[in-house]
RNA sequence: GGGCGAUUAGCUCAGCUGGUAGAGCAGCUGACUCUUAAUCAGCGGGUCACAGGUUCGAUUCCUGUAUCGCCCA
């Protein structure tokens, strides 16, 4: 809890600078300023015994050192920091308002770009104006803010008081770009689905559930794009992506918000061989522009991502860290019961998987591409033509953690059909609704494709090396606090 | 949902086995025209998360609540 009347003790001191700025007839809050240049943009392109260069910058004041008569401010701005200086002998009218400005304060100078005594690069302010004033405290300059929960429900500080949270957004924006490039580059077209859905399919997790007064119509918060991305390769679309947000009302933790990003693309007369080569292509590019080499620090361990990555059976890997074989039920119910899994009144399949859960993945370190699924834990995927107990679909991992799910497209209308009237038997409420339109449009005849899907947030948080999905969501979702919401 | 931990000045953090609190930064006053987390001198600043309980006395011990973190489901 804040003590308001201690709060309220700095923000009045703050306040009384804004009216002694006020009554020298200045708009504390400034207006329009360009033809600035980026901070890190006058440092590189900085001439050395170039007695006229001019330079102009905006950005906000994180560093103030005054020495009396100078002084020196370090002002952030997207690109970085740059010390401007202001001494009395150059703004005779404006010192007055110099000698007011205080941390937090946003202000755009002008003047000769030069170098001090000790060798650092500034701007030698012939002018300057206070573009926006900071009524609130800011955080320690040194050790910025800390707080984990401040940081989060107040990213709009975190982000300039700790330049590395600046760093990783760009970086996530880079990487976004980065994707869009390759898959754009190769002829995918990038479209838009709904997020809005009348039945949420296409993944198996709880939605979010919302009404439309109008229609008088309950709607979910999509869970998965994939049933509508399909209906677009019925539709010719050949190669689509679509990069947005699911939701899914399940637990938070270290890798999961319920609100993430996701990447879904589909390629027409593919497979889910291609769309591994795919998962390789776009994860190499983003590694190759944004991390030095091909392997990186996470968790710390090093991940080395040299192509091909790893491919195994499923089967295999049971086998390998699990030690038992996926056709006997009984040794891998075994292992589940050792395991404190509650397998009793479990499916076979949903055994299976909760063992490789629990024994597999967090051995896998080393992006590692899993093929070859059974059958019943992947309704939408289509068989392996040799045995029909078999799905082509893979997971990638890195670090434990799953980073992409990929498959051969299911078009079979009928398998699919079949398949959804399993998956309903068990389940209840919210889920319990067939599809079928998508069933419909299969039935116009769906081409046969890969579709792979890379979770973003995640993706960044391996290529940034953040240990939690929070330091990668702008707005990470948190619980509401005090009386947060009441006017 | 369960276990463990944290919550002390605006910020970052100390505070041993119970005796109502300290530092640095920030702020205020003053000095300083080349600083780099500027420096120097001085000053002010706290419902020790919240609510109960034990005690002569609680920031400290106990219980509950809230939020956050870590681990597990």
């Amino acid at each position: 809890m804040t003590n308001t009347e201690d709060l309220n003790k700095f923000e009045k001191q703050r306040q009384e600078k804004l009216s002694q700025i006020q009554q020298m007839g200045i708009d504390p809050y400034g207006s329009k300023y360009e033809s600035l240049e980026t901070a890190e943009r006058i440092k590189s392109g900085f001439r050395e015994n170039d007695e006229n260069q001019k330079t102009k910058a905006a950005g906000r004041i994180v560093l103030l050192r005054d020495i009396g008569k100078l002084i020196f401010i370090t002002l952030r701005d997207s690109s970085g920091t740059i010390q401007v200086g202001l001494s009395r002998q150059l703004l005779s009218e404006q010192w007055q308002l110099a000698k007011l400005l205080e941390l937090g304060d946003t202000i755009g100078a002008s003047g000769q770009l030069g170098k001090t005594k000790t060798g650092e690069i500034t701007i030698w302010a012939d002018k300057f104006v206070l573009l926006s004033k900071c009524l609130l405290p800011p955080p320690e300059k040194f050790h910025g803010l800390a707080d984990v929960d401040q940081r989060y429900r107040q990213r709009y500080v975190d982000l300039w008081a700790n330049p590395e949270v600046m760093e990783r957004f760009k970086k996530r924006s880079a990487i976004i770009t980065a994707i869009r490039e390759v898959l754009t580059s190769k002829g995918f077209l990038e479209v838009e689905t709904p997020m809005m859905q009348t039945i949420a399919g296409g993944a198996a997790a709880r939605p979010f559930i919302t009404h439309h007064n109008t229609l008088d119509m309950d709607l979910f918060l999509r869970i998965s794009p994939e049933l509508f991305l399909k209906r677009l390769l019925v539709g010719g679309m050949e190669r689509v992506f679509e990069i947005n947000r699911n939701f899914r009302n399940e637990g938070l933790s270290r890798q999961h918000n319920p609100e993430f990003t996701m990447m879904e693309v589909y390629q027409a007369y593919a497979d889910y061989n291609v769309m591994m080569d795919l998962t390789e292509e776009i994860i190499s590019t983003c590694i190759q522009k944004y991390c030095n080499g091909t392997s990186l620090q996470f968790d710390e361990r090093t991940i080395d991502f040299t192509c091909p990555w790893r491919r195994a059976k499923y089967a295999d890997l049971l086998k390998e860290y699990a030690g038992c074989d996926i056709d006997d039920i009984a040794s891998v119910r075994k292992k589940a019961r050792e395991l404190e899994i509650h397998e009793a009144d479990m499916d076979d399949a949903v055994v299976i998987n909760d063992v490789f859960e629990a024994t597999v993945e967090k051995q896998l370190i080393n992006p590692t591409f899993v093929i070859d699924y059974p059958a019943e834990l992947c309704p939408l995927t289509k068989r392996k033509k040799d045995n029909p107990k078999i799905a082509e679909r893979f997971e990638m991992y890195v670090s434990g953690m799953e980073l992409a799910n990929a498959y051969t497209e299911l078009n079979d209308p009928a398998v699919q059909e079949e398949n959804f009237r399993i998956q309903l038997r068990g389940q209840q409420e919210t889920m319990a609704t067939m599809d079928t339109d998508f069933i419909t449009a299969l039935k116009y005849g769906m081409p046969p494709a890969g579709g792979l899907g890379i979770g973003i947030d995640r993706l960044v948080m391996v290529l940034t090396g953040a240990n939690t999905i929070r330091d990668v969501i702008l707005f990470p979702l948190l619980r509401t606090v005090g009386n947060e919401g009441k006017v």
